[in-house]
DNA sequence: TTGTAGGCGTTATCAG
DNA sequence: CTGATAACGCCTACAA
């Protein structure tokens, strides 16, 4: 069969101990000996086994990663691959394989965590997004264990992060609308699980609140499907007798969806009604009318979330540090006061 | 520290051989044994260690996923989320994990993919494209082992795969233009080393051909750019003293680009020119004017190939089953003639 | 139905 | 600088 480390070392005359530290770059370790080693393994065509070292060094030099139970949307959010770009980009550079979880509902959220945490398969855990109430936080408290995440647990805890500011952001994103002047600013978020969907609105209501714009629950609308969400919470909107004539969308695929709606209606953007949304994806730039939205770096969460966890695993000492990542208002079209 | 099935056993009363059975579900245990078991296990949170199970039974219960070379691009492209979903739902279903590749350049490619076979670290690769000259192939034909392309490989090959048929495909999109009465058309294609590329352009040709329309290498365009290269190819194409009245982009974000491009330069879709695409990606819906696009399935073939792959793995039998997934263009507004 | 013993391929400790 | 030897945690004949 494939060759062990016992085959080299015969082949080379030696000890498989001797091998072992060839392999690991041993620096006692006469030069004569090392290209011995090395030629056997070459002629015997051998590659350590991986779950063997694994399980002698009692680490596997892979991180897991586990995407949120709503996989579908997801998946569909341009947000996904950036973020595991960002992700994949670090692993690589530091030499860790990516373990992607293929849990699905909450209970199965639950025990994918656990049995990467337990079953040694991964040294640590990047957690793609945080809701309200999350039964994963509670596992985490219990077991101490090398985690980041990206988002920030609902409540305080004692594990590594990295946000944005989302309250800021998106209160910044709305006083832009009102500074352009508008009274009446419809909000359409995501699922009101995510915690950074009440990030969110509370920095919506933050801006109104502070312009003396009296908030009216008849212009939120959540919903957890994005495109879809966007364009039917659109509708809705512009439906009201007293519709808005702008709105902020917590994400992207939302602003794109809210515009579609407006544009079959025959509303047009921005001069019948302005939009903003959320993470500033590649499209924004190729829309019509071009979309102004958030940057909230995603690469870069991906990026130092990434680095985060490293660091736990390399030092063995769990982190609790956080890191806010700016994000700043990209302006273009979509909502008029261009030129 | 953690639990060992020792540990349990010394709780439990019986030997670690009798938990290890009650852990895989073996016939032959009393009901009792079982259960006294499973209690121990819950009282101590045991969790067995996947790495030690893998080194004894010789299987790592791991799909690797190969990305291919041109890590950024594919990313950014719509059609890895949507292939890796149809992954992952069948990863899922069959208890497998994925195992993402983290290469990058040509060179590291085949080191990684030596490095998941030989290193034991999974139990059959998923290869998500081909390349023309691939030096994947050369790897793979000197070591039998459970492989799964998306794609096709250049030469034949005695591995499994799924694909489009991409000639039949190519060549019905370029006859739906020449049935709209167009003469003069332009081929927007992705990176030439890649197989689809060139499977794609030779549809075209076919199509071209059959109708008499002479070929014009003026009008062929490849780059390995997706929104970017469309762009900057329809440019060009347009800068023709006799220009196309429609293109064939061999993925729906060359089609974008070009659409956004055309625009710019004061070209109205489908009036001026006519666009056809490839994927039948989400936004083909939203964009305006909509994409005619040609649906591959992304989904279906992602699927396809996992259960391609875990078939292999089960049987511990290779196969070069191949299957072609039917593809279908969907009409929409961007080549005019809708009525 | 259950226990014993040896092995899976590496690494680490301790001598030499 | 190198070699025994004992883990690492689990599985699987072979016995009982």
């Amino acid at each position: 069969m494939t060759a062990t480390i016992k085959d080299v070392a015969a082949r080379a005359g030696v000890s498989p101990s001797t091998v072992s530290r060839v392999i690991s770059n041993h620096p006692r370790i006469s030069e004569k000996t090392k290209r011995e080693v090395r030629l056997a393994m070459e002629e015997l065509g051998y590659h350590p086994n991986m779950m063997a070292r694994s399980l002698a060094k009692k680490s596997s030099e892979a991180i897991g990663v586990l995407i949120p139970s709503t996989t579908e949307e997801f998946f569909m959010n341009p947000f996904f691959p950036e973020v595991l770009r960002g992700i994949t980009d670090v692993a690589k550079r530091e030499g860790y394989d990516l373990l992607l979880s293929t849990s699905d509902s909450g209970k199965e959220d639950v025990r994918s965590l656990t049995r990467m945490i337990h079953g040694k398969r991964v040294d640590g855990v990047l957690l793609l997004s945080s809701r309200m109430h999350d039964p994963l936080m509670q596992v985490l408290q219990e077991n101490p264990f090398p985690v980041s995440m990206i988002g920030r647990p609902e409540i305080p805890l004692p594990i590594a992060w990295v946000n944005n500011d989302n309250v800021d952001a998106c209160y910044r994103a709305t006083r832009h609308l009102i500074e352009l002047g508008h009274q009446r600013i419809g909000f359409l978020g995501g699922d009101e699980k995510f915690v950074v969907t009440s990030d969110r609105l509370q920095g919506y209501n933050q801006a109104l609140d502070e312009a003396g714009i009296p908030a009216d629950r008849r212009l939120m609308f959540a919903s957890s499907f994005m495109e879809q969400g966007g364009y039917h919470g659109m509708t809705r909107l512009l439906a009201l007798p007293d519709r808005p004539t702008a709105v902020v969308a917590s994400d992207d695929l939302f602003a794109f969806g809210a515009m579609r709606a407006a544009g079959e209606l025959g509303y047009r953007i921005p001069e019948d009604i302005a939009v903003v949304g959320f993470n500033n994806v590649r499209l924004t730039e190729m829309s019509n009318p071009s979309l102004t939205s958030v940057d909230v770096h995603i690469y870069e969460l991906g990026v130092t979330a990434a680095n985060l966890l490293i660091e736990q695993m390399r030092s063995g000492e769990m982190s609790e540090r956080h890191v806010i990542v700016p994000t700043q208002l990209v302006v273009r079209h979509s909502c008029g006061g261009l030129g």
